[in-house]
RNA sequence: GGCUCUGUCGUCUAGGGGUUAGGACACAGCGUUCUCAACGCUGUAACACGGGUUCGAAUCCCGUCAGAGCCA
């Protein structure tokens, strides 16, 4: 059998992370299958429609690596895709139910007459069950608008049969019309496909996620500095697990894996607490010619063109120093931005350090830079501090953290010596300096 | 209200008649340390409730409760 998957959005809005992490499914199981993944647009909502939504759909696909089959492309023709373009192979297969007698007209709409008797079940593939109605709980329902627009569970129905779908993989939320779904698959003589209901991702408040609730866009996370990696991997774990347990893989290793009886039937609830620990551990074990890439072209995706610093050679130096100490693209401008530019002080941060005599100790600090050899040698350089210290009796920890507000402005940056290394020795003595002289006694 | 799905640490989960109920994240403590991280070690923390079956139930059955979804 060729399998033959579909991920069918509608273009409300820039689709959501509960609606990529469908997608994961779909796309891991269709590739699992060798079978086809396809991307259909499901616009028969009119009220909702958001035209720019369609291109924002494609655009997630693509970053993620949902590479579909068959759909729409960017720029490209939307036509047979999109439910809006197709109103009148409904209205004809409506019409055919008509003449069956299993729908008749109503006031302008055309209803879909439902058996009163028996059960419907079907043999649902997450969690590998068995899930029956009672006939009679079924009412008529519409399949075509007076408008002329067909309802959700009429069109989909018609383009799943259409476009040869085999499995069905959606959320739970459609458990209770996938018996209306059977009913118009067996009027119409049709094979239904195969189907699985996976649980939904809730919010906070245990409720679906929607953006209504506010659900963040998948677009959003890349803004914020997430890698697509992460993003996967952390969207396989809820609800998924890798047989030994693993909790990093990617998603090849998924889909050589997958298998929907392994699934959790729980509701999973969307915290973003592990992603920034996958995201951190992505970052971490990532090469560093390619993470000075991730980074540039985060710095330049968020302020929108060309930056001139940090330049590539800038970013390069630094990654050594904060490549453990970001969990996100975007921690890397608060905790790297003293040294590509004019340091800010705020002098309370001063008085956080616990030191007294702070410019007495700024003076002997600048003596010893001046008359310390050029370059800079960190071994030096911590020799002469930590005598310094000594001296004054300080611990080294004090002098080199006030030496590390003083020339970044800032209670954490990445190790001293090597920051200052990249800042360079005449802007360095330059910043302890004006610092000694903005500073109180 | 009717129907359907689901209940294991705070979160994601493993397990599925006899387990000290396992792991990961988070959190706390300790170690390392120029700050922060990273790393290492340790710790706190869960089977929704009530019946039944059984020598034995978190696990099977029934009910209740709770949450969610669809429909009205």
């Amino acid at each position: 059998m060729n399998v033959r998957v579909r991920i069918a959005p509608s273009p409300t809005g820039s689709p959501h992370i509960g609606t990529v992490w469908q997608a994961l499914f779909d796309f891991v199981f269709a590739k699992k299958k060798h079978g086809k993944f396809i991307l259909r647009i499901e616009d028969t909502d009119r009220a909702r429609y958001v035209a720019e939504s369609e291109q924002e759909i494609v655009e997630t696909f693509k970053w993620l690596g949902f590479e579909f089959d068959e759909g729409p492309n960017i720029g490209g023709d939307f036509g047979p895709y999109r439910q809006s373009e197709r109103l009148e192979i409904y209205e004809k297969f409506a019409r055919e139910l008509v003449k069956k007698g299993t729908a008749f007209a109503d006031e302008g709409a055309v209803r879909f007459k439902t058996k009163k008797t028996g059960v419907t079940s079907w043999h649902d593939l997450v969690g590998s069950k068995l899930i029956t109605f009672e006939n009679s709980t079924q009412d008529d329902f519409v399949i075509l608008k007076s408008d002329g627009y067909p309802t959700y569970n009429f069109a989909n129905v018609v383009d799943d049969h259409l476009m040869e779908i085999t499995h069905v993989i959606r959320g739970n939320e459609f458990i209770s019309s996938t018996p209306k779904h059977l009913m118009i698959y067996e009027s119409f003589g049709w094979q239904p496909p195969q189907f699985a209901h996976l649980p939904v991702l809730v919010g906070a408040d245990r409720s679906k996620l929607s953006k209504r609730h506010g659900a963040k866009s998948a677009l959003e996370f890349k803004k914020e500095g997430y890698l697509k990696e992460a993003i996967l991997n952390f969207l396989a774990l809820l609800g998924w697990t890798h047989p030994e347990g693993r909790e990093i893989f990617t998603i090849d290793e998924m889909i050589g894996l997958f298998n929907f009886k392994d699934f959790n039937l729980a509701s999973a609830f969307f915290d973003t607490t592990k992603l920034d620990w996958l995201n951190g551990e992505y970052i971490r074990k990532s090469q560093n010619s390619k993470l000075k890439s991730q980074i540039l072209e985060y710095l330049k995706d968020i302020s929108g063109g060309a930056i001139e610093h940090p330049t590539e050679q800038e970013v390069e130096k630094v990654i050594p120093l904060i490549k453990e100490r970001i969990k996100k693209l975007s921690d890397f401008i608060p905790l790297t931005d003293f040294l590509w530019e004019k340091a800010e002080y705020d002098l309370q941060i001063f008085q956080k350090l616990n030191i007294k005599d702070q410019k007495e100790i700024l003076t002997k600090i600048i003596e010893e830079l001046k008359n310390m050899e050029r370059p800079w040698k960190a071994d030096i350089f911590e020799a002469t501090f930590r005598k310094l210290a000594e001296d004054l009796g300080l611990s080294a920890a004090q002098v080199f953290q006030l030496i590390r507000v003083a020339v970044s402005g800032q209670l954490v940056t990445p190790p001293l010596f090597e920051s200052i290394q990249i800042l360079g020795e005449n802007e360095t003595v330059k910043r302890v300096n004006e610092v000694a002289n903005i500073i109180g006694s």
